[in-house]
DNA sequence: CCAAGCAGTTTTTTT
DNA sequence: AACTGCTTGG
């Protein structure tokens, strides 16, 4: 499998002796690189020993300075690519720099074994020392799912009501613990007061029972380093001297392990750079310490501290409206962003009545923008997103999007390797591999139906325990008593036959594991489940599947896919198509658009009722950021809106505007009157906007006393807007108009299967089985009859 | 054992 | 509104 001999990373990487002559000889004279920068950047870049902290504001070319720093460590000869560890939060931010320093350094950056995520780098390390965590070097990393039904076992052992103390609680508590680096015998016992005062053994137990699964949370996987690191002092030692020189992206994400982890590696030769921005830690509830951002001089004294202010993203109106909301913030470090670039568009802002309506003016807006109105240059859909402040929020602009056409693409929701589907198959997969992992035994067993419920497995579990063997050797064993009668006996001896005949086949060292895995899902009745599957998420998981199989083709083995797989959470596949993107703001960060819509915010969405409720002003200010990072996110076109009223809990309720919105400095801000009030509504005027060439001007204040807005204070509840007209600027799809009549049967991605009700240009009438009536453009349906026969 | 129907709960954010 | 877990009837 995998060499663990401790040289070999290292030695993999090339060498300097291996570099070209002519890139030697480059360090002697100024490098072009640094040409490219500004004087802070620079100043970041050449302060090469010491600690350094890099406050980089929002679009300030923090990217652009820590991968140049990293050419000019290698540049100047300082370290060679397998001595510099750098470290990122997300494998998306890893795979950047990479690219960039091979861009910069004009060839394939893959020499860097050590740029990676905190626990992708985690993970390596703690492959070559598990022995010392209790762990077996092939130890597995558990996904939440497995944990949630580990801890389930472990509450109901312990005999405690699993309702008054959910599994999931327990999950966050031990979470927290992880993060703060306390193990079972540090927790303060003031904090393991739920869980009938069991919580400190609860986690005591759970530690236990991932050793003796030999496997690791995701916590564990830094934590179990820093454990490590500070037991064995060797251990330490010889990272401290590999990695000579240690840069830390988003440090104000960081919490206190990881920020342990940093300190044990670094506090040798306190080469480290951390780069960061304390208006930009957003992370506080998984444990991010924005204090560790601030103390950093206090931690490393004599550290350079260079301030990164001169942005290059937004318009100077949109970096004021920005500035304007964070300086409301206590205890920041103080930076002030400015730009030598255009003033540009005021930050717009416009509240609506309801949720639904914000949703249909932002799609017109998107639409206006796209085809370039009022002199604008033709915005295009991949270059404007909306952010909202939790997901639940999409669903409004999904639904809309869908009825009228407009394409879109909604980052970070659910991510591929956490379906449902997806982690079945893998489970499949993990049993093929190491047919003693319980876990993933217990998860399919009875997936698809095969007779074995509760009692049935109760059994097997008894028969396993009895004997000390892994479930699937129980299982055989109750095949082979005969413990288990009629339809489930005969389905558990397949079972196990299958499972044997799948692990046979990955002991031979080269067997086709694509081949495996298409034998396994068929084999096992999966894929035949899915197929029997009328619900309308069914098509689209067998596609899922497809795309699993097909992610396979990227590795040796199912080992080494199971091996990565656990750690690349994200997906991203890049469709060619143009799409507005839609995605929270927390997953935006790090991102930029041309247009940025900013819906909901208002009081209790946004800033959240929970955060306030939880963390009071610390929540507030946490909020602050977020609005921070949110407007921050835009170039040129930024859009805040609120709406009266929404739907909170399927319950219609008023909203107040966000306390945000009146922070906004109203000399950056424009306010545009929202369709609806005035009289004006959709069957009078055109949308307000760009959009058309009639918008009103109002001041902020002429909003807040007109008519409408105490009318929508007031909380009437008769709806002044009416059903927008469809018929603008439609394009007819003459051949989607022949590809239906009225009473076909059609499938659609998101409302499932319908019938066709009536036609009118490329619009169809649809009355769907679970979503209703809808009203939706041709060509996001298919017929039915294509789905059904969706081949494997 | 399983499917359907019911009651109660939920919605932050995620490596 | 939608999802969960639980109860009930087949």
């Amino acid at each position: 499998m995998i060499d663990w001999d401790e040289n070999d990373a290292f030695e993999a990487a090339a060498a300097p002796q291996n570099v070209p002559l002519s890139q030697r000889a480059m360090a002697a004279r100024p490098a072009p690189y640094l040409d490219d920068l500004n004087p802070a950047q620079r100043a970041a870049v050449e302060a090469l020993d010491g600690p350094v902290l890099m406050l980089a504001g929002a679009g300030t070319g923090k990217t652009k300075a820590l991968t140049s720093r990293i050419v000019h460590l290698l540049n100047t000869q300082r370290a060679r690519p397998n001595e510099i560890l750098s470290v990122t939060f997300t494998n998306k931010a890893a795979r950047e720099m990479k690219e960039r320093v091979g861009r910069l350094l004009g060839q394939v950056a893959e020499g860097m074994p050590w740029m990676g995520t905190f626990h992708s780098l985690s993970v390596k390390i703690l492959r070559r020392h598990a022995e010392l965590a209790g762990l077996k070097p092939n130890f597995t990393i558990l996904d939440t799912d497995d944990q949630i039904r580990l801890l389930k076992q472990l509450i109901a052992a312990a005999d405690i009501d699993e309702k008054r103390w959910p599994a999931r609680m327990l999950a966050g508590m031990i979470d927290g613990w992880k993060n703060r680096a306390l193990t079972p015998m540090n927790v303060p016992s003031n904090e393991a007061s739920g869980f009938n005062n069991m919580g400190t053994e609860l986690y005591a137990a759970y530690q236990d029972r991932l050793r003796t699964l030999n496997a690791t949370d995701f916590g564990d996987l830094l934590l179990h380093c820093v454990t490590i690191f500070q037991a064995h002092p060797d251990v330490l030692g010889q990272y401290q001297r590999w990695f000579r020189y240690i840069l830390v992206d988003e440090y104000q994400d960081t919490n206190v392990c990881q920020y342990l982890w940093l300190r044990l590696l670094a506090q040798s030769h306190k080469n480290i750079c951390c780069v960061g921005d304390d208006d930009q830690s957003i992370y506080g509830w998984r444990g991010a310490e924005v204090g560790n951002i601030l103390r950093f001089e206090k931690d490393f004294p004599g550290a350079t501290v260079i301030k990164l202010e001169q942005n290059y993203r937004s318009t100077a109106h949109i970096l004021a409206a920005a500035s304007g909301v964070i300086s409301a913030n206590k205890g920041r470090l103080g930076k002030t962003l400015w730009t030598a670039g255009e003033p540009g568009e005021k930050v717009r802002l416009i509240g609506h009545w309801d949720g639904e309506e914000e949703a249909r003016w932002i799609g017109e807006e998107a639409e206006a923008l796209q085809r370039g109105t009022r002199g604008l240059d033709p915005v295009s859909l991949d270059h404007q997103a909306i952010l909202v402040r939790a997901s639940h929020q999409m669903r409004a602009f999904e639904d809309r999007f869908l009825t009228i056409g407009l394409p879109y693409r909604v980052i970070g929701g659910p991510r591929f390797y956490e379906r449902l589907e997806i982690r079945d198959a893998m489970a499949y997969f993990r049993l093929a591999v190491s047919p003693e992992d319980d876990l993933a035994f217990e998860r399919i067993i009875n997936t698809p139906k095969r007779g074995l419920g509760d009692k049935a497995q109760g059994d097997i579990q008894r028969l396993a325990r009895a004997a000390g063997v892994p479930l699937l050797d129980g299982a055989r064993e109750a095949v082979a008593k005969a413990t288990i009668g009629g339809k489930g006996g005969g389905q558990l001896r397949q079972f196990v036959e299958g499972v044997d005949r799948w692990h046979q086949v990955t002991l031979n060292p080269d067997y086709n594991h694509i081949a495996l895995a298409e034998q396994i899902l068929d084999e096992s009745g999966y894929t035949t489940m899915w197929q029997n599957d009328k619900t309308p998420e069914a098509p689209g998981r067998l596609d899922n599947l497809k795309e699993l199989v097909k992610a396979l083709e990227q590795f040796d083995n199912l080992q080494g896919f199971l091996e990565h797989v656990s750690l690349i959470m994200d997906n991203e596949t890049e469709e060619a198509s143009e799409k507005i993107s839609i995605m929270t703001l927390h997953a935006a960060k790090g991102l930029e658009f041309p247009v940025v819509f900013l819906p909901g915010w208002e009081d209790g969405l946004f800033p959240s009722q929970r955060s306030m409720d939880e963390s009071g002003l610390k929540g507030i200010e946490e909020e602050r950021r977020l609005a921070y990072v949110g407007i921050t996110r835009a170039e040129r076109i930024c859009t805040i809106s609120f709406a009266s009223n929404r739907r909170v809990y399927g319950q219609w309720q008023s909203q107040l505007p966000s306390r945000f919105i009146d922070e906004l400095p109203s000399d950056h801000v424009e306010v545009l009157t929202p369709p609806g009030l005035y009289g004006g509504g959709y069957g009078a005027a055109a949308p307000v906007g760009f959009g058309s060439g009639l918008e009103e001007r109002v001041s902020k204040a002429d909003v807040y006393n007109s008519p409408g807005w105490r009318r929508l204070q007031a909380g009437q509840s008769n709806r002044p807007v009416q059903q927008p007209k469809e018929s603008r600027h439609v394009t007819i799809d003459a051949e989607a108009i022949s590809a239906f009549t009225i009473g076909d049967r059609v499938f659609h991605q998101k409302f499932g299967y319908g019938k066709v009700t009536d036609i009118e240009g490329d619009k169809l009438d649809v009355d769907f089985e679970h979503a209703g009536p809808k009203k939706l453009v041709a060509r996001f349906v298919i017929p039915a009859a294509q789905v059904d026969d969706v081949p494997f």
